[in-house]
DNA sequence: ATAATTTGGTTTATATTGTAAACTGCATTA
DNA sequence: TAATGCAGTTTACAATATAAACCAAATTAT
């Protein structure tokens, strides 16, 4: 049996990418609002992410106010391909 | 998006209730080589998954060996279900 | 016969992880 | 200028996973 990649293998960074791998980009406040997780805990998960190279946060601004813009990356979409094929083994998919 | 039942979220208990889905029944040797785990851990998460109902784990003898046979109940093989079904819209499936 | 090893586990201690509460800085509104 | 809200981050705590240490019974070796 595959091992499964244990860093996507976590409800709320499973969601973030599974939401990544469909959009061209998201941003925080829309991570938020579609996981229904709260910002400590999104911000940390988002940070693992990027620090594996998963994906992209690049902190900018709209007007005044912050914005956080977050994207997959060719690293993030090849892993994320690879835990759904070892998740299918245990799923009988 | 919804909620992934965090007692099969777990790769070593879902490992465990992949096999039982397929198999009539599978002891703790069985489970063991399957899953490659060790015998500490395997038996913390049969525990759990017993403690749910989700498997029962039936302690008997063969000859004047121990033998502890698991098997999956109808409760687990929903809740599996459900896990699966939830799953696949991480997954894109 | 008895000492050492193996088998089939369980218990317990530790390392890792997930999560939310508390905080920060800036902007807006009262 | 005091209070409120927004967009996050940091930190402290709770929950989880994992393996090391342990146990009892059976087998093998001396």
């Amino acid at each position: 049996m595959k091992e499964l990649n244990p860093l996507l293998h976590s409800q709320l960074r499973l969601a973030v990418m599974s939401i990544l791998m469909n959009v061209e980009e998201a941003d925080f406040v829309y991570l938020k609002e579609k996981t229904e997780s709260t910002a400590g805990n999104l911000s940390v998960q988002i940070d693992k992410l990027a620090n594996a190279g998963y994906i992209t946060a690049e902190k900018g601004f709209v007007g005044k106010k912050t914005r956080t813009v977050c994207q997959i990356t060719d690293l993030g979409r090849a892993a994320f391909e690879e835990y759904v094929e070892a998740l299918k083994d245990y799923l009988n998919l």
